[in-house]
RNA sequence: CGGAACGUAGCUCAGCCUGGUAGAGCGCUUGCCUUGGGCGCAAGAGGUCGCAGGUCCGAAUCCUGUCGUUCCGACCA
């Protein structure tokens, strides 16, 4: 491709609104472009590197014994009401939908459980067909909150989704881990580090959940992990161990105390200890959190609690009260309490909440990890400016309590598989494998005739790779001051040849054209700079779209040499005829590397 | 959903408070100069100031509404 016809626009100012590196490098570098609120245009660059990745990923999927499909994105209302999940994405808003001219309902697609497990319950017929993985990579829409970070997080996006059928968990387990090594080594050949971790996996159904995280300092995931154990999750899931409070001077019978105008923990507890109850401490004290849970029946009002040093995490309670209720969940929605409503379910100002007399709430959930039922806490009393000291949960509670896990882990807490501590960083899903279960085939009716002659609903897995969002993490973990550092295998292009010198210097000229030509010949992506730009535009603006590989033919010329610098790398000067052998050979050399890199994927 | 800010040239922004009919830098075009890190010289094109109302002799500027964008927040008691 030579450069005066490909439209570069590249601009030297970073745009306004771009707050992290990739959204800030691909649109300075012409690769994005934005057309509405979490909307973008692919310019020709990117629309490249979204190539070179969905067929790295199509080739590993493949691989793994994937079959692409296309699937469509207007999806009928009816067939997503047959897996009950039209209720639930409508009341969470994160599905898009649009009316046909008849006044018809489609969701625009945020997945495609429904439309691949309608399309396996009729080609799929028999045990014989098992297992099988159906996939493509196509147009997804989600209805998101707050798009932003440029592509990371948008309304509109592309990824590729598979799903796999099975008649036994032993096949799932199989495909399952088939795909985890199919996602391992396709990070691998993108150029990305990329780690897999324990994911939440609902409380409906589902053995197990992995997301794949590109650890990243704008990452929106949080992730809990000690590098000896092997151990990393989710905070969303994460498991660990707290070490318990150690006693202290409690009032034998709960005390109720003026505590005015304290209500935030460390401020009760600070209040105490000068007021006759010197060594009781925040993780002493009993946290009380109110919700409201929305359901697709009713809205239950919730109380949780955590001792006061600790958080509650909302999804690992959404899970807890979706358990507890059983026929009547799930919980489709959770969200924290008005000051009205705590005021209603209290009878006191927001601070002085607990679990004894006059909370009144529908569900009340105890985290068992950090709370010891037996051991004398500080909790609100319901009553404006007052706690009860000396709490005890077996004893003064007010409300039945349900045990479970609540607690948010942290940095610092022990390693739930052995005896080190947890460490913590941020990180950016890129990818998810799920273990569905019978889910959907069972409320979708989604069977098979098995050896036995009997009807049996598919057990399904299905797994997913955010193949644009990939796209702006490789961004993020390759980039410098100069821009943009495009692992060879997802380049837009992987040479350019930069010819300087005076125009008209034929030396020059007919120097890079033979380089060219002799790249385009052996199928090098291979870019030449012939525009009337001066040297410095020039690899200003190749350092910033990320070539990987730079030839420049200039005034070495005159001696039969060129130099050859790889993108971050040392310069060298060849001579002429050695240049694009050098070029390819450094290209071959690094998707090697890759493959090489994939193929000590376990 | 709640709050705040912003919307002026392709981009980044100034002008608005104190109304008088629009500016800078970059980019773009043309010509000259020549070419090793975006910064040589000159000339030029380009905006009914998001949209709609209102006030006024006169509105980018003041008022109201609306649309859009961005950021923050959604309560851990």
């Amino acid at each position: 491709m030579r450069a005066s016809r490909m439209n570069l626009t590249t601009l030297r100012e970073d745009p306004a609104e771009a707050e992290i590196a990739s959204h800030r490098l691909l649109t300075r570098a012409g690769f994005l472009y934005k057309s509405g609120a979490g909307l973008y245009l692919y310019g020709p660059l990117l629309q490249r590197v979204v190539e070179r990745i969905r067929r790295i990923v199509s080739e590993e999927i493949n691989r793994a014994g994937g079959l692409e499909i296309t699937m469509p994105i207007m999806q009928e209302q009816a067939l997503w009401e047959r897996s009950g999940r039209w209720a639930t994405y409508q009341a969470s808003r994160t599905m898009l939908t649009v009316k046909d001219r008849s006044g018809q309902v489609f969701g625009l697609a945020p997945t495609a459980e429904e439309v691949v497990t309608d399309y396996a319950s009729k080609v799929v017929t028999s045990y014989k067909q098992l297992p099988v993985t159906f996939y493509q990579q196509h147009t997804k829409f989600r209805d998101e909150i707050r798009p932003r970070f440029g592509l990371m997080r948008v309304k509109e996006f592309i990824m590729m989704d598979a799903y796999s059928f099975h008649d036994t968990t032993a096949s799932l387990d199989v495909t399952y881990d088939g795909m985890r090594v199919a996602y391992q080594r396709a990070f691998r050949r993108l150029g990305l580090e990329a780690f897999a971790v324990e994911a939440d996996s609902g409380a409906i159904g589902g053995s197990g959940s992995h997301e794949f995280m590109v650890a990243a300092a704008v990452g929106e995931d949080t992730i809990l992990y000690n590098a000896d154990s092997g151990y990393a999750a989710n905070v969303e899931r994460a498991h660990g161990r707290i070490a318990p409070a150690g006693p202290w001077t409690a009032p034998v019978a709960a005390t109720l105390v003026h505590t005015p105008a304290v209500g935030a923990i460390t401020d009760v507890i600070g209040f105490l200890n000068t007021n006759g109850y010197a060594d009781v401490q925040a993780v002493h004290a009993l946290k009380c959190v109110l919700f409201v849970a929305k359901t697709a029946t009713a809205d239950h009002t919730v109380a949780a609690f955590v001792r006061g040093d600790r958080d509650v995490n909302e999804v690992k309670l959404t899970n807890a009260i979706t358990r507890l209720l059983g026929d009547a969940g799930p919980v489709l929605n959770l969200r924290p309490m008005t000051p009205d409503e705590v005021r209603a379910a209290t009878g006191a100002e927001p601070g002085f909440a607990g679990p004894g007399t006059g909370l009144k709430v529908h569900l009340a959930v105890a985290d068992k990890l950090t709370l010891d039922p037996a051991a004398p806490t500080v909790a609100g009393a319901n009553k404006t400016d007052h706690h009860l000291v000396g709490f005890r949960l077996d004893r003064d509670a007010g409300v039945t309590l349900t045990w479970d896990d609540l607690v948010t882990i942290r940095a610092g807490d022990g390693d739930p598989k052995g005896t080190g501590v947890l460490d913590e960083k941020r990180g950016i899903e890129v990818g998810h494998i799920f273990k569905l279960g019978t889910k959907y085939s069972v409320a979708m009716g989604a069977e098979y005739l098995g050896q036995d002659q009997k009807r049996h609903p598919f057990i399904m897995g299905c797994y997913g790779i955010g193949t644009s969002r990939v796209a702006a993490a490789a961004v993020e973990q390759h980039h410098d001051a100069d821009g943009i550092r495009w692992p060879v295998t997802i380049a837009p292009y992987q040479v350019v040849i930069v010819p300087t010198g005076k125009p008209g210097d034929a030396a020059v000229e007919q120097a890079a054209e033979g380089i060219y030509q002799e790249l385009l010949s052996q199928g090098i992506d291979v870019i030449l700079d012939d525009r009337d730009q001066k040297p410095g535009v020039k690899f200003k603006d190749w350092d910033l779209v990320g070539i990987p590989y730079r030839i420049v033919a200039g005034r070495g010329v005159a001696e039969g040499l060129v130099e050859v610098k790889p993108r971050g790398g040392e310069v060298a000067n060849l001579p002429i005829a050695q240049a694009a052998a050098a070029a390819a050979i450094w290209i071959k050399e690094r998707i090697a590397e890759r493959n090489a890199a994939a193929d000590a994927v376990r």
